[in-house]
DNA sequence: CGGCTCCAAACTGTTGACACTCAACACAAT
DNA sequence: ATTGTGTTGAGTGTCAACAGTTTGGAGCCG
């Protein structure tokens, strides 16, 4: 039912950049539905119908079921057995859940990252919280929110956990639809940057335990006030249509 | 390709047990194939034919296609694009990156778990020692495996995250198909039986901070050994050549 | 007027067939 | 003997069609 707006998926030109996209079909719709989704021009509660879905897309519905399948694992939408799939939206519970669980992560990746730490490693560190102090003095609050993703990201990308890499990358996809939630939520980007400097001490000094334990306090502020029961935040994305999930 | 065997999974007859099973028949295979993996009946390194196990199912290719499918995201099993697919073996290096992220996990599983504790929870912990020290008497390694993966568990589910017990559960299902190495590694089940008292004590007494330190301890012993490097206990799995089933 | 039954449209689950790719093997040339 | 090339065959990627189920509504009954 979405728009018309095609985006050529099947499309057989060969012209497209100069890097080779050898990708299976299924593979390309996955990409496309993925970022449809993670850009939120598909909101959570929509309905994915699988023939409409293939025509719009000009492929056939083969592609599209693999597609739907492989989005399902990953957490961004739910099919819902002979009733069709559905952009899964979080509840206020699973949404903590999930924060909970990328707090864990998140002290791991630095845990693991301190003693790996390199001299450009803090440098970028410390380049991210200057652009961070630019974003904060324009209110640039997208750039912050986009600096503060690289500044958590880093950590995680230095741990040299694979493993850990793809758990994080698949989590934060999910929670970054929420964003303006999140962003809500954190409240003074001031002291945030604070707590970044903070931490970014700690890891030069190669504390892994003190850095963890400063970056899980920087973790929980949003968490506390999602706690505290902010849930009108998410009455902006939780669309009630008819369909009840479970 | 592979034995005769089939495992029935078309069956229409609704007799199968009291429980009816309205699963759609890819969740069949899924399930199936998921069991004869984890079981290790389906050895790492082996091919998955999509024709060959169509056949040998009693189903057409587009059911198994979808299982292999979320197998793959599951991380049992590896697809290389237009060469099919293959049962999954962990590397040293990619078991010891699980194995820290199963530690984080668990951290945060007794983090969460301790504030909820129940006299039952107590209870069952404590009883879960005590059969641990019968086995350790009877030297039955099997039997204490079992109870130690229930006793690490038990946290988990007292925890009250459901995606944290969601992805714990993937995680120690593929870290679980090593566990002849694991055990190997672990030594003493006299000294794991004490530092699981040392745990449980810390839980009754409420103190997370405690509770999650001595578990990461406990939890790095076998990985400490791992990293000191008994590759060994790996060439056991990973089967080198292109050799048939059984 | 409200609730129940039954029917039809729409959609998913599944199947079998076709096109295409890649890997291995054989053979010829250096 | 080794390297490069052509061929062949197995097996995946994709498609169109069939069958079963669910949903929503029209019609009937209380």
């Amino acid at each position: 039912m979405a728009a018309g707006a095609a985006a050529e998926i099947a499309a057989g030109d060969g012209s497209r950049s100069g890097k080779l996209e050898n990708l299976t079909l299924w593979e390309r719709v996955h990409g496309f539905l993925r970022q449809e989704i993670l850009s939120n021009r598909l909101p959570p509660g929509t309905e994915l119908a699988e023939v409409a879905l293939a025509e719009s897309l000009g492929v056939s519905r083969g592609p599209v079921r693999e597609a739907l399948g492989r989005l399902a694992t990953e957490g961004l939408v739910t099919v819902r057995p002979r009733r069709g799939a559905v952009v899964s939206s979080l509840s206020k519970q699973e949404f903590l859940e999930a924060y909970q669980v990328r707090e864990a992560l998140e002290m791991l990746a630095i845990r693991l990252a301190v003693p790996r730490t390199t001299p450009e490693l803090l440098e970028r560190l410390q380049g991210l919280i200057a652009k961070m102090q630019d974003c904060a003095g324009r209110d640039d609050v997208d750039g912050f929110f986009e600096l503060n993703a690289q500044f958590h990201r880093a950590f995680v990308d230095a741990s040299g956990n694979g493993r850990l890499m793809e758990l994080y990358r698949q989590l934060v996809e999910q929670l970054g639809r929420y964003r303006g939630s999140s962003l809500a939520l954190r409240g003074s980007l001031k002291r945030s940057i604070a707590e970044h400097r903070t931490i970014l001490r700690a890891v030069a000094s190669g504390d892994p335990d003190r850095a963890a334990h400063l970056l899980s306090e920087h973790i929980r502020v949003p968490q506390r006030r999602l706690e505290a029961g902010d849930d009108e935040l998410f009455a902006l994305r939780t669309i009630p249509p008819k369909g009840e999930v479970r």
